[in-house]
DNA sequence: CTTATATTTTAGTACATACTAACTTTTTGG
DNA sequence: CCAAAAAGTTAGTATGTACTAAAATATAAG
């Protein structure tokens, strides 16, 4: 494994990073999509794919999109790896905001070897999911690729559990901080307006509402247990307080 | 001060960093010379530098070498002090070897924050020298520019305290390492082969020899408690005027 | 002072990455 | 099924950073 690649540039990686986010199982990345996601004209983004193509990184698919080859994967999956890493442990280590830290990492990712990343993770006790709840791949580029429900998917009466929530945007993060929604929390739809309006739940004990546009942003894990019936109201006893991964706070 | 400069590359920082490191006083930075330590042509040196005068960061006399002007002293003193803060940080709080932090911190200091390096400053306690006893700018570009004598101009008899070494050759750092000279050592030249040969020193109560390849890259800082001993005085010299090693890999 | 040598710059080129404008292909909505 | 819209590509250009080869200038040696 890891041949002697042609050392890729940060923009590249970059570029290969946002193609793994944007394909859907079968369905490639656009060119446009990636165009915007990259905030980058998407001719640009047409040039830069022919030249990852060449090196064997993506398979494009003229006028339909590009997907990710197995190399092109595995750079893919180093990267986020040291993305998450190295959030995580500014947020655990050097008290960083956890809504302030992604413009930190996606400079640093980059620039960190994986001696500095293997490190890291060890004083961090090798975590499994970053301060957003985003998994982390292992060394070997493996990593959990379960999908989550949106919190706007729910209907009223269903409960789950915060598994993620999208790491890009900090004034959603910090929206999403000040409602008590963060990785792990408990919530509980109550009700829902038509047509992409807000959402009211509770978070806790808290009683919250949830622009639809955050709620898109924030992924759950459906708890059955609570989700069974909707009885109005209901004393809360007994959850069992299960926090899986080692993520801070 | 700290006008919204036009973002520079991290080539353009290492350029003034470098210019910074070679002027001496009056003498400004040959062209020949920035090209070899940085591992580029001399012909694109001049280029870049035509575009960093552009740029207001260097003052270039044709034929004659460049000096930063004040405006590219502090980019390049912010670049040193990230450099240092992130080697010590790397060495104290993620278990870096000494001899091994700098290329690490060669990537990072273009791609760290000035927020990061300040908090790596406040858990490290500030502190004002780096693990190979450079000193650290403050982050309003302050910095001790003492300049102390090589360890290969002093004379038999003389005593004296490592004040610092160079950071750029690991197989250097651990060479020294391995005769304990490290900054705070106290040492004692004992004899010294003429014509550039060896030097018999005194490391704590160890003897040990060391190439003048090596001494030339150590300096130092003369403790007259000790030197009074010498029978051979020097008044006042050795301008390290002189380029005799070809450090690196 | 004059020439040989060392140093530095210019000229011409290449590549990675970006842009806008214009064109081509695919998709969609009537 | 076809025209308009959306999506994607090509063409031509710019900038930063590198290179080699050749020319210009400075310095050192006689």
């Amino acid at each position: 494994m890891t041949k002697p690649r042609p050392e890729l540039t940060g923009q590249a990686e970059d570029y290969l990073k946002a193609i793994y986010e944007l394909e859907r199982g079968d369905a490639p990345a656009g060119t446009n999509a990636l165009a915007e996601r990259l905030g980058i004209a998407a001719a640009s983004v047409s040039g830069m794919l022919q030249r990852l193509a060449r090196l064997g990184l993506v398979k494009t698919e003229r006028y339909r999109g590009s997907r990710l080859t197995e190399p092109g994967r595995a750079v893919a999956l180093q990267l986020i790896r040291r993305h998450r890493i190295i959030e995580s442990y500014l947020v655990t280590r050097l008290g960083f905001a956890w809504d302030d830290v992604h413009h930190e990492a996606e400079q640093l990712e980059h620039a960190a070897s994986p001696e500095l990343i293997e490190r890291m993770a060890k004083v961090l006790g090798n975590p499994t999911a970053d301060p957003h709840g985003a998994p982390i791949p292992t060394a070997e580029g493996r990593v959990d690729e379960r999908r989550f429900e949106s919190i706007a998917a729910l209907e009223p009466g269903a409960g789950a559990r915060v598994a993620r929530m999208s790491d890009r945007d900090p004034k959603l993060l910090r929206y999403l901080a000040g409602r008590g929604i963060r990785p792990g929390a408990r919530i509980r739809i109550e009700a829902k307006e038509p047509f992409d309006g807000p959402i009211v739940l509770t978070v806790g004990r808290e009683r919250q509402t949830l622009a639809p546009g955050a709620a898109a942003n924030v992924w759950v894990e459906p708890d059955a247990s609570v989700s069974a019936a909707a009885p109005k109201s209901r004393a809360r006893g007994g959850t069992p307080k299960r926090r899986a991964s080692g993520n801070s706070r």
